[in-house]
DNA sequence: CAGTGTGAAGATGTTCACAGCG
DNA sequence: CGCTGTGAACATCTTCACACTG
């Protein structure tokens, strides 16, 4: 894979970035400058001017960037002009929740099928999104062609089931266990543990100002 | 506030050890080197000395580091010994999944109270938890004397409500919507943005190893 | 002598401050 | 003149490597 030397640390402000300048589309906003999306994005304008500055000078001087302009180049870098599938494994709780969740306004990313074990789930249509077996997650995945996985099973089942969806060639996890997964290097695996955020909100609270 | 002078990366690790720790004990380990515990929750072993070594001379040199009496250091320091009631607002499709959500077996994290404006729900009992109407939520929190609320209301709600939210005396919001809230210093907020980060997993899938 | 605790080096990220361009 | 783009300083975080100790 290509990696262009983009920080970490900037590429995971770039869906927050785009996602603003959506907005100052909408309200028909032609210009703007990293002061004004400073505001707006909580971001010193400093390292928003610095990170707009490692894709190439895409602003112009004494004016600030040109809402299409930037929105433009985003939505590729973002893969946003092409559709991702998604695959969620686990419609519990959570999971079912995200069936609905609108992982977008103007959608490039699409949940397009559902695993699970419960017999009065599988065959059935939740959400618009049909749910299969387990036993069927490999095949399907392989013949969708899917590449990302959404996992909302329970943590006992999380490593056997990562290893699972690694066979079946997925390569990006949003793991939403407590499970650390071990995958093989090129699997991309961002964890999402919500014990974990609320534990740190409450911890950062009596210890921080 | 007191800082302990504890790294925010440091602060942020230690509910993942602290549930670490939890397994071996049901697992009956007395004790564990910084070198197995890196292997588990996947941080190199001379991070997880130098976050333990902030707190003082936690371990024991050829020895490593008791079970039980780290799991009783933090517990106390993550405030896993009080119980922390926390209100839940808007039950629409992501919330009423969080109304179930565990958010600790040895849990001492709870959520106690929801508030929403649909009719059909308020005054209803939820999976135990009892909805109450919106205007109610000022009156609400600050006699159940409630600090962290779990903010999953629509994007165009979230600003107006925050302000409620401070009002009623909440000290930390763990956001679920993608608007960058505005709050007074000494406001703790958690942004747990999903789609920003399934947008994220899949920039690092097209652009890293 | 195994494994902690830590000085020092290195890597990464943020912010200042201003030269320079449109 | 206003605002970008960026060198340089600073801050934070990670990792190495090893002295030291139970």
């Amino acid at each position: 894979m290509k990696n262009h030397g983009i920080p970490k640390a900037t590429a995971k402000r770039l869906p927050l970035y785009y996602r603003y300048l959506q907005v100052l589309q909408n309200a028909g906003k032609e210009k703007v400058s990293s002061t004004e999306l400073s505001e707006a994005v909580q971001v010193d304008s400093a390292t928003i001017r610095r990170d707009f500055s490692y894709f190439g000078e895409l602003g112009k001087r004494g004016y600030g960037y040109d809402v299409e302009k930037l929105i433009n180049f985003f939505a590729v870098t973002l893969n946003e002009d092409e559709l991702t599938n998604v695959a969620l494994i686990g419609v519990g709780n959570l999971g079912s929740a995200l069936l609905n969740y609108r992982f977008h306004q103007s959608n490039s990313i699409r949940v397009s099928c559902a695993f699970d074990v419960k017999e009065d789930l599988v065959g059935r249509i939740v959400d618009g999104i049909p749910v299969y077996p387990m036993e069927d997650m490999v095949e399907q995945i392989r013949l969708q062609q899917i590449e990302v996985a959404i996992l909302t099973v329970p943590a006992q089942n999380a490593q056997p089931v990562t290893d699972e969806l690694v066979k079946a060639g997925i390569k990006g996890i949003m793991n939403f266990t407590p499970i650390r997964l071990v995958t093989p290097s090129g699997i991309q695996v961002q964890n999402v543990d919500l014990t974990n955020e609320l534990q740190t909100l409450i911890y950062f609270l009596h210890h921080y100002d």
